[in-house]
DNA sequence: TTTGTGTGGTAG
DNA sequence: ATCGCTACCACACAAA
């Protein structure tokens, strides 16, 4: 591809500069305005723009395409745009549209998705280079040189086009994400914020908590509409009412442009309904590289035009900069400033428009964009608080930073239908209304209430300012999927889920960071809510229920992650065909050490504790991948927080339900599966059938309580005032040992139940948490012991036992590792 | 009083 | 068809 052949974009009808006056017409729209016309206008109208451009430059084009009728399809390098007018200036004529009436000859696209390449299929397709080498050399070359053939592409999205609909097929998360725009929007927040920390502190640049800044809130119009209506190239943005949106029905509005918000139109519609409202609406797809792209140079330009200490990130299409005051720093000065910056990002993106509202604090330049909105600016300086107060009554309570929906609706439900800014000011004046404020919206709530309706900002936007470092630094971590979630079987449900903790361990560990807490929400179906939600393949109506479980230590361990994460699961007790959204969170981060880094290296590499405790010459598995720095025991849980959990939500409704997978694998369909995918099938079948016995004795047998409940006790031990731990209500080592021996003994057959082996889980752990590692290896060896008794039947429970034992029990024992030196020796 | 958990709300 | 994410604050309530 040859770009200096390409014409310089210096033409007349290109070249306006954004006009600063805030009006309606945006002069690089100019082009494509002129070209919206309907097609046959548009004929005459791409000769007139040839003969005009040649005339003004004094050139002329050899006419290679003559006869030619050529379609664009989808991003193309050069663009659309640039195509267009290679093509027309070279004789050639340019389709906007694929109508089957009129014959197109040739389709430049630089990839195709198998829908449209199917329907190209009698087409001939071929890439951009074709028309750039063409004029480079100065005739027409053969174009089956620049043909589209590329079955891979085409399988590629064909899968895609399955995969998003089944949340079982391995590469749904990926895929599904490729796709989300609420996935982008975060994404690009937490990779800006990133970056911004990065660059402050490898700049050294220190910022100053006590100087004042002129913030500038920068913001594009209509971010997604206006770029995915550039690279579409068919219309004009100032004309013709535009939304983005992946579908038809109800698919959600994400972007649209002023034109259809005229018709009362907004983001978050479904597109159904702003149909109703405006039948004329165009919807777009998403151009999500084509947002990154242009969202690159947009924060290139802010840094550009040099004015700013610094650019603070609010989004892809959003960010504050900050500008020092001086002395001279006037109404002028301002005006002056935000003609500056809009023309950079004006001119670095090549046309596309921001907002600016500019003012002395956070709050007052958002209030002060929503006026320069659409297409210009607003600045909002003020001498006086009264001004500053005069300003903020214009606006409705809803336009303050905080008060969303629900917010809102609370004040109106304590108030009346009160939506200005000024009717409520004028309300708390009584200190009767201000506690009453404070009852319905709570009080961190209200205080930055009263904090805004004088124009200042609260305190975490001047933590941001002073401080945006720390500000910016993530400190948890979470995935979460609620669409497309589908399950039958609790089988689909921990696949899912290791799924799941594998997508967000890999971002805990390319973070270098540990986790302590680890959460599980779910969304479930409502009760009456439809089986099928309006939206294909939405959760429609749901409860939102989470559980948390503190771990043992820090931990960057895969494998531990995800099995409490099938461990909360069942705990929480949804029937897999309910569950409409999962999602996981890691709190309590804290950074891995190097030396943490470098054996997780290891770890990878040479163990894996299956593998490990087959091996019966091998000691225990070393703790490679936990925190070993001792923790301050701090105050424990004593009480069982599934009992807990029980109590809180007793009401809720439990579906029984059944779960149909073999009671048996088949031997001879094993066998004939590789060994790992044999051992993964077995681990499956085991933790689902203990899930099948733990649920089934909850749900329609009499729980058998093998053991009492725990007791909380607290009592002075060895001089010292030492939390007592206790399990089962017991408390020496001993006469734990004997519980255990009962325990295996009654459960041998059917398998212990999970909860009790969670509490046997969180005593061992708190025993960790006291260094009394002794005990640990004392009960974990009495355990073993007992199991191996049982060895020579093949019961059920058995095999639980052995799970138990592996996956649960020699983690702890592991994190025991440095305070006591012992070989244990598993051969299992 | 302090700490921890589950839920709700918000932004883009 | 359709792509309903994610970080963070605040609160109610329970437990110590």
């Amino acid at each position: 591809m040859n770009k200096e052949k390409v014409p310089d974009r210096t033409v007349s009808l290109e070249t306006a500069e954004p006009d600063m006056a805030s009006s309606s017409s945006i002069g690089y729209l100019g082009y494509a305005e002129y070209f919206h016309n309907k097609e046959l206008q548009q004929l005459e109208s791409d000769v007139q723009y040839r003969e005009k451009y040649q005339k003004e430059k004094g050139v002329s084009h050899p006419t290679l395409f003559q006869g030619l009728t050529i379609y664009v399809n989808g991003r193309t390098d050069p663009t659309r745009f640039e195509l267009h007018k290679l093509i027309i200036l070279h004789g050639g004529t340019f389709k906007h549209y694929l109508s089957g009436k009129t014959a197109v000859t040739h389709i430049i696209a630089s990839e195709l998705n198998a829908s449209k390449k199917s329907s190209f299929a009698n087409y001939k397709i071929v890439g951009p280079g074709w028309i750039t080498e063409s004029i480079a050399r100065g005739k027409l070359l053969p174009w089956q040189d620049f043909r589209i053939v590329n079955v891979s592409v085409l399988q590629g999205k064909i899968t895609d086009f399955a995969t998003i609909r089944n949340c079982m097929d391995p590469n749904f998360i990926h895929s599904y994400f490729k796709s989300s725009r609420l996935h982008h929007l975060s994404n690009w927040k937490f990779q800006l914020r990133d970056q911004f920390v990065q660059d402050l502190l490898s700049s050294r640049g220190e910022i100053s908590p006590n100087q004042k800044y002129v913030f500038f809130h920068v913001d594009f119009d209509c971010f997604f509409a206006q770029v995915s209506a550039k690279i579409d190239g068919t219309y004009d943005i100032h004309t013709v009412p535009i939304a983005i949106s992946h579908g038809i029905n109800n698919s959600d509005i994400s972007s649209c442009n002023y034109v259809a918000r005229s018709f009362g139109v907004h983001n978050g519609m479904w597109v159904s309904s702003a149909l109703k409202l405006c039948p004329a609406l165009k919807i777009l797809d998403y151009e999500f590289d084509e947002y990154e792209a242009i969202s690159n140079l947009f924060y290139q330009a802010l840094k550009s035009v040099g004015i700013f200490k610094m650019v603070l990130p609010l989004s892809i299409d959003e960010a504050i900069g900050c500008m020092p005051v001086t002395s001279d720093t006037t109404q002028e000065l301002l005006t002056q400033k935000c003609i500056q910056v809009r023309a950079a990002v004006f001119d670095l993106t090549q046309g596309y428009s921001v907002s600016i509202g500019c003012a002395s604090s956070v709050l007052l330049a958002r209030l002060a964009l929503r006026k320069g909105k659409p297409n210009g600016f607003s600045i909002s300086w003020f001498s006086t608080p009264l001004e500053r107060r005069a300003f903020v009554d214009q606006f409705k309570l809803k336009d303050l930073p905080g008060i969303g929906y629900s917010t809102d609706q609370k004040i109106q439900e304590t108030f009346g239908e009160i939506h200005s800014i000024s009717a409520l000011r004028g309300l708390l004046e009584s200190p009767n209304n201000v506690s009453k404020l404070i009852k319905a919206i709570g009080s961190k709530n209200a205080k930055r209430l009263q904090t805004y309706l004088d124009g200042q900002d609260d305190d975490e936007s001047i933590s941001m300012v002073k401080d945006p470092a720390s500000y910016f630094q993530k400190k948890s971590l979470s995935v979460e999927i609620n669409y497309a979630i589908r399950f039958k079987t609790i089988d689909d449900v921990d696949t899912f889920l290791e799924r799941l903790s594998l997508y967000l361990w890999e971002k805990l560990k390319d973070s270098n960071l540990l986790t302590r807490q680890i959460t599980l929400k779910l969304m479930k179906r409502a009760q009456g809510a439809p089986v099928d939600p309006p939206k294909f393949m939405g959760m429609g109506k749901c409860d939102a229920i989470s559980k948390a479980s503190t771990l043992g230590s820090n931990t960057q361990k895969y494998g531990s992650i995800a099995s409490e994460c099938k461990t909360l699961f069942r705990i929480l007790s949804v029937p897999p065909a309910e569950v409409r959204g999962i999602g996981l969170q890691f709190h309590r981060l804290t950074a891995a050490t190097q030396a943490s880094g470098q054996k997780l290296e290891q770890r990878r590499i040479t163990t894996d504790i299956f593998k490990k405790a087959n091996r019966s010459d091998d000691e225990v598995v070393r703790r490679v991948d936990e925190d070993t720095t001792p923790r301050t025991p701090k105050s424990t849980t004593y009480a069982s927080p599934v009992k807990n959990y029980w109590d809180r939500h007793l009401k809720r409704s439990v579906t029984p339900f059944r779960y149909d997978f073999p009671d048996e694998l088949d031997p001879e369909f094993m066998s004939n599966l590789p060994k790992d995918v044999q051992e993964e099938i077995t681990s499956h079948h085991s933790v689902a059938k203990r899930a099948k016995r733990t649920l089934r004795t909850e749900l329609f047998e009499e729980p058998k309580k093998q053991i009492k409940q725990t007791q909380d006790l607290h009592y002075i031990h060895d001089g010292r005032l030492v939390p007592q731990l206790s399990f089962q209500g017991l408390s020496s080592a001993k006469q734990i040992c004997r519980t255990l021996i009962d325990w295996v003994d009654a459960t041998i057959d059917v398998g212990p139940h999970e909860k009790d082996l969670e509490l046997f889980v969180n005593h061992l752990n708190k025993l960790a948490d006291q260094r009394r590692s002794h005990i640990i290896l004392q009960l974990i060896k009495t355990l073993k012991n007992k199991i191996d008794d049982h060895y020579d039947g093949n019961s059920e429970g058995l095999e639980q036992w052995e799970y138990f034992l592996i996956r649960r029990l020699i983690p702890v024992l592991n994190k025991t590792k440095s305070d006591v030196n012992f070989n244990l020796v598993f051969d299992l």
